[in-house]
DNA sequence: AAGCCTCCTTAACCTTTGTTGGGAACCGGC
DNA sequence: GCCGGTTCCCAACAAAGGTTAAGGAGGCTT
């Protein structure tokens, strides 16, 4: 794969989330990035695990999960291309969740150890990259509040919402279509949910002429009631740094 | 109130969550902190606001808490002595919610300017800050899957068992008795479920003698029920640096 | 083309949690 | 010691979501 598209989608991201000068691109681009092709499905890290190189999204989808005692799974989050899902792992030893690729990805590992050198010897790329593991803590205090308090329809509503926001920083929710190779069965574990409610739920939306979610494509039918009903306010993403 | 003392908790918590050398320890303790008494109740920082300057719990219990448009609150994490609970908006310049005392409580704020010169100069303690957000989004990830997962009781079991285990940090839950000043109606908030049941569930685990919330205080009544019922491991802490 | 697997779909019934509305206990201030 | 507010407590009923069970559509393999 082009080296040139293997970073296009991070440095486009971390450009328009933190703002990045010459030397901290010259520095990110001289990291040694090994490119993987990851079938759907298959884990990436595991709980209980002591990983020893963070994972770029270059293509595809994952999600960060958590298995309970009772062998209930809930999604954390869901990454999509630009993101660094296990950013965290560079000062937490200890995986204390899976990251799983949902669809077929590409993937490029970066070692903990050239990141660390990156961040001690280039204090402004380090401040971005934890600027970016804050902004995956804001998602997290989001979906908090998603699972605690809002109804199902509502929960759906809002993760569309905030899914198509992230993927449109790099031009990937274009129109008013977009992916998302989640099964239904995911989609409940991301809600909080069962796969039967949630298979109410995405009819009823559909049923309603807000969105259609079908294979693993999200069209969103109105904006208006979409909005109304997800309760979206994108400032937690701090998309913006001067914001 | 004695310099000592202002920081004994966060240095406390730092060094067995981390780890500092005696470098690290001198430029903390060079950092200007301005202690202040705060009254139950008053908010810290508010939700769209820019702070200048992070917030140390000395002594106390504070929330952080989004509010929807409907007026529901959810209570994102409970925040106790030793413990900077707006550290990240060292680098996300507006919050996406609330900071609140839910006790009387006595506070140190430590300017941005301060900290991120100290961060700059002092690298170690730049990641040992990092990685107490890290901790921190940790934390909230487990809340998701209280939220989204467990049954009510399970879930006020499992909020139980993590405070205890943060305070024993700073050897504020040393019998099986400890501080808790919740109200049941912020009880609620933090479990995501209704004051009215939330107050069954405490009756409930009352009546079943496991534990026993009330005026402000947690007994525990029975170790391995409680363990039991909120299927908790305290490896989301990350409390060891080497594990 | 048959067969298998995964995912989607639906219905009937059950459980947990929310709602409403009320009363009792406690606490701080006068 | 009384008063007004907060917090706690409880019951009856309603609603959201969970459970179980089963059939159907689509894609893959053989």
């Amino acid at each position: 794969m082009e080296r040139e598209l293997v970073l296009s989608a991070l440095l486009r991201r971390l450009n328009t989330v933190s703002g990045l000068d010459d030397a901290d691109i010259a520095a990110i681009r001289a990291l040694p990035i090994i490119v993987r092709r990851w079938e759907a499905g298959r884990a990436i890290v595991s709980d209980g695990g002591y990983p020893t190189e963070c994972c770029l999204v270059i293509e595809g989808f994952c999600v960060r999960a958590k298995t309970t005692f009772s062998g209930q799974r809930q999604i954390l989050s869901i990454h999509i291309a630009g993101e660094i899902p296990d950013l965290q792992s560079l000062h937490l030893r200890r995986m204390d969740h899976d990251l799983i690729a949902v669809a077929a990805s590409t993937l490029g590992f970066i070692s903990h150890a050239s990141l660390r050198s990156l961040t001690r010897a280039n204090p402004n790329v380090a401040e971005v990259l934890w600027r970016e593991t804050l902004i995956d803590a804001a998602i997290f205090r989001e979906w908090i509040v998603n699972v605690g308090q809002r109804p199902a329809a509502s929960r759906l509503a809002h993760t569309v919402a905030e899914l198509r926001r992230r993927l449109a920083i790099t031009g990937r929710a274009a129109g008013d279509t977009f992916e998302m190779p989640l099964t239904q069965e995911q989609i409940g574990e991301a809600l909080g949910i069962t796969p039967v409610h949630a298979n109410r739920i995405i009819r009823q939306l559909r049923d309603d002429r807000i969105v259609d979610i079908s294979r693993g494509r999200v069209a969103v039918l109105d904006e208006a009631k979409l909005a109304e009903l997800a309760q979206f306010d994108d400032r937690y993403l701090h998309q913006n740094p001067s914001l």
